[in-house]
RNA sequence: GGCGACGUAGCCAAGUGGUAAGGCAGAGCUCUGCAAAAGCUCCACCCCCAGUUCGAUUCUGGGCGUCGCCUCCA
């Protein structure tokens, strides 16, 4: 397979340069990639999985053989802040078992939403001596400051501060929802190191003990684990300002050849019913318990829809339509897979594989529009039953494979009915079969569903379609529909 | 108040200076004992007004609306 050229490169937005650029790795064929995770001082909701979602197909598609390119991936985690530690006041135990309860779960949804690992998951309190290093480099060279409650980056004294969100600086500092801190030069400055108060976790600095403020360890550790400048720095929209502005602020002063990172990529912010979904307005469910309603691949799919660039909106009908088209999805895939085939249809143009192969690509070397992507995955998966040619099939399912891995969709292809039964359903179901069949001593949803669908089979042989019916009628009602072919009975979970 | 994004069918959503992908839902048909599934077919004057243009949903300006950031936030 050829390598990628120049003519079909992956372009991406820049929020540094506010437009779309070819994706220009600085070492051939690596690319360094530094995502802002998680603070783990609270429960995770489904916002929080969009990003890391987005960012994951992105990794996905840059190793893809059409790029080609070896990935390093950190994404940090924010394990010291001040939330948790008042949790941890609150609750009476400390900020790390506070962190390490919601980041294990953060993890878990991760592994469950099928996201790969990162190469490094670094965690800030491991990072304590790069972090004071990097604040004393700072302090000697002019830009920051100790005060009394802590030590403070001097905004005043970096110029370009403001060119990745596009503030302007002297109209911050009239802002009146700048926090006020006598201890502060200017309103705008930001904390690097924070002293610690009695009782407070703290670790050792030449300028007293504490703790890093949020903004320098991710300066101090994409500097460490990637080396300045790297390729891509992710993160929310959010994050814009002024994490990552305050991240460029401590980073580019101590770098000979700045800008930190070449692209600065941003993920749209996911709104749940029409607001957003935010830890202070309360409105969220937790990323684990929704994953316990909703099947995580389509969650994935669903998400693949919408421009990552673009604000979503997640509702239950929403990802109730990805549920059933990745559904749909999977069906056509076995339908294809097992030698089922569709006549060809006057009129409709059965396209190759490679044809289809190269309009997804194309859709994702454009910005990763996943969802123009996505359209052309289901105009293949709308042909794979139409090839009568073997090589032609095995090609088309080959490629709805390889596709569904960029997407991170690929256990789909391989999983059991994802399907969840209640305690009481064989008993409920028992009681809605009432004469017509006695079920017999099964203890399994499948086996008496079966049994259900042996007895409906023999009472259709029989011409006793009433009674075969009826039969049909109790699986129904329990949400169980059934699916006649020639090659026997099936049922799928239809929901009641 | 400052900055920014967005407004395409019932819902979600891609995209383009030359009358609009895809998905979900819906309708009709085929198949079928019935149904389901599957297949076929159908379903959009692209928020409003003005301008540029031979031609705008796509460019420019204005308006209206929704949302976000400016404070911890993916």
């Amino acid at each position: 397979m050829p390598k990628s050229n120049a003519r079909m490169s992956l372009r991406l937005f820049n929020t540094r340069t506010r437009s779309v650029e070819p994706l220009r790795p600085l070492e051939p064929d690596h690319v360094r990639i530094y995502v802002c995770g998680l603070t783990p001082s609270a429960e995770g909701h489904l916002g929080h999985a969009r990003s890391f979602l987005f960012f994951d197909v992105l990794r996905r598609y840059l190793e893809h053989p059409r790029n080609g390119y070896r990935v390093t991936y950190v994404k940090n985690v924010t394990d010291v802040d001040d939330r948790a530690i008042a949790t941890a006041q609150r609750e009476g135990t400390t900020f790390d078992q506070v962190v390490k309860r919601f980041y294990d779960s953060f993890r878990d949804s991760m592994r469950t939403l099928n996201v790969r690992e990162p190469d490094h998951e670094p965690y800030a309190t491991d990072f304590i001596p790069q972090i004071v290093e990097m604040i004393a480099e700072l302090i000697e060279r002019g830009y920051a400051y100790v005060s009394e409650d802590g030590i403070y980056y001097e905004v005043a004294k970096f110029p370009r501060y403001g060119a990745l969100s596009g503030k302007n600086v002297e109209e911050l500092m009239v802002g009146a929802r700048i926090a006020e801190n006598e201890h502060k030069r200017d309103p705008l400055d930001f904390a690097l190191w924070k002293f610690a108060k009695p009782g407070e976790p703290r670790w050792d600095s030449p300028w007293g003990a504490g703790r890093p403020g949020w903004h320098i360890e991710c300066s101090a550790m994409s500097r460490a684990l990637l080396g300045v400048p790297f390729d891509v720095h992710g993160g929310g929209y959010d994050l814009i300002f002024p994490h990552h502005e305050n991240e460029i602020a401590q980073s580019e002063p101590l770098m000979e050849h700045p800008p930190m990172a070449e692209m600065w990529v941003h993920g749209g912010l996911l709104n749940f019913d029409g607001r957003k979904m935010s830890k202070s307005l309360g409105n969220f469910e937790p990323l684990s318990e929704l994953l316990k309603r909703h099947d995580p691949l389509a969650i994935r799919l669903l998400f693949l829809q919408t421009g990552y660039r673009k604000p979503m909106n997640f509702t239950e009908e929403s990802i109730a339509a990805a549920t059933t088209a990745l559904e749909k999805l999977v069906s056509s895939f076995r339908r294809a897979e097992s030698g089922d085939r569709e006549p060809v249809v006057p009129g409709r143009s059965v396209r190759e594989p490679a044809q289809h192969r190269e309009a997804v690509l194309a859709h994702l070397d454009d910005d990763m529009n996943t969802a123009g992507a996505l359209g052309a995955l289901f105009d293949l998966a709308g042909d794979l039953v139409r090839y009568d040619d073997t090589r032609l099939r095995d090609d088309g399912l080959a490629l709805m494979r390889e596709i569904f891995g960029i997407f991170g969709i690929e256990p789909a292809l391989d999983r059991e009915q994802p399907v969840t039964f209640d305690e009481d359903f064989v008993e409920r179901l028992g009681e809605r079969l009432g004469d017509a069949l006695h079920l017999n001593g099964v203890t399994s949803p499948e086996a008496a569903i079966q049994q259900v669908i042996d007895a409906r089979a023999e009472a259709r042989k029989n011409k006793n379609f009433a009674l075969g019916d009826r039969l049909r009628d109790a699986l129904a009602a329990e949400g169980i529909a059934l699916k006649d072919s020639k090659d026997g009975t099936t049922w799928i979970v239809a929901g009641t």
